[in-house]
DNA sequence: GTACTTGTTGTCAGCTTGATAATAACGAAT
DNA sequence: ATTCGTTATTATCAAGCTGACAACAAGTAC
């Protein structure tokens, strides 16, 4: 059966770490954020080869004293240029991708993250100002996944973290983390309609976010129509979940 | 600001690998199985420093041509000595653990996997067979978890996995999968009970279930008492989902 | 047979859901 | 100031689901 060494410690102990090819270590971003009630993702563009002139997510190396969670938030402010002591962002990990093959040059393990930004639902914050020529920009999200062909493995990527928010977004608050600190209920109702790529009933979905949401008794000032009730939202289950509709 | 280059598959055409200092990248496992109603995990005592004595996940490094996954097969099957071609078993990816800190000897970066594996709900399977040392063998997972320190940051990872499996549960049938092809209602609601920890009612058990499982038509020779109807299940979600109770 | 154990089905009040309507609050046009 | 268009919030109602529990069915042990 040719046995390796059981205990991976055990076997450290005795682990010459140049005998072993190098595993290069990555940390991807899936970076989301919703304006226009459309759900955008950040992507770069590549400059060379392979997958010259593809999409990409936007990410890069962990270094030798960082967790790859603190690798992503790292790459996020430094390819968006994003400010992230004033700009709220909820990071969480994804999955780890680890196929040989998945870079055709060399062994990558990239350890991807999914990212929310928050937004007023209108604009999109600014990530064109970096100088750098692989800057990333915004693409839509659906748009992208019906067509575009992204570099590597990215695809699946996306997909596996668009696939994370949709379902998170059911049983969980964490919608809120894609507005501002106090946001309507119809801004709310908006987010989930972007992600999920649906349209809900406004009176329901009210119905049903309520009792996660705090009432900060203030109104925001509508253009047109009557002023809504402006709520703040702390981490919380919804229980029994909110059901995505079934079809698309 | 100090940037590093943006675009990391740039980064990696200049890359000289041995200009990092090298990441190990092993596979961990959590194992469980239920037998007499309660959950199992199968852990490995280590033999050397740190953490001697204590207990720890079973695990393995990464080879470089393979996969995390695949790497996780191959531990499972060398660690326990399980033949997987013939027990089914249920393995996917939990989370990646990347603190710079978490092996106090060299960098190790731990793609941990969870795993489940089929039993009657009696009798645990045989991974004593193995003749090497540091053999795997099976302890209480709820126990362990109030008591045990494991090592490393195995206890964050072994709760993880449970975390994991109590949640996903609520959601999909993939409680089957910790048993035989064919089972009874009772038996999956063991499973529910031990990984829950709960007990539930065994009318409304039946009546959120059997939508979700196909029934064979064949019934089960029971020892004692009214012979139970046997069901196989295919991975399906369940809508909406079975609720945990809260307490406990 | 009787007692005991286990599995399955039924009942029922209370709650949640989806669909839809009614009401309320505002700006703009007249 | 009244009306209209728009948006937000609350109400209504039938259908479905849930949790608690009871009733029934099917086997073994004595």
């Amino acid at each position: 059966m040719n046995r390796e060494p059981r205990d991976e410690k055990e076997f450290l102990d005795a682990y010459d770490s140049k005998a072993y090819p190098s595993i290069a270590l990555t940390a991807d971003l899936v970076v989301f954020a919703v304006a226009g009630g459309v759900l955008h993702a950040a992507m770069v563009r590549r400059g060379g080869h392979p997958f010259k002139n593809a999409l990409a997510l936007p990410g890069g190396f962990v270094g030798p004293h960082e967790s790859a969670e603190q690798a992503a938030y790292r790459e996020l402010a430094e390819e968006t240029g994003l400010d992230l002591g004033r700009l709220p962002v909820h990071v969480e990990q994804l999955a780890t991708y680890s196929n040989p093959d998945r870079d055709p040059r060399m062994r990558v393990v990239s350890v991807a993250h999914l990212a929310l930004l928050a937004t007023d639902g209108q604009t999109l914050p600014n990530i064109s100002a970096s100088t750098d020529a692989a800057a990333a920009a915004w693409h839509p999200v659906h748009g992208v996944l019906h067509g575009t062909e992204l570099a590597f493995d990215h695809t699946t990527i996306l997909t596996n973290g668009l696939d994370r928010l949709a379902g998170k977004m059911e049983y969980t608050t964490v919608a809120a983390r894609m507005l501002p600190e106090e946001f309507t209920m119809t801004q709310l109702r908006t987010v989930y309609e972007a992600v999920w790529n649906t349209t809900l009933a406004a009176g329901n979905f009210t119905r049903k976010m309520l009792p996660q949401l705090e009432d900060t008794g203030r109104k925001s000032k509508a253009s047109i129509g009557a002023p809504a009730a402006l709520f703040t939202a702390t981490d919380r289950h919804i229980h029994p979940p909110l059901a995505k509709p079934a079809s698309k």
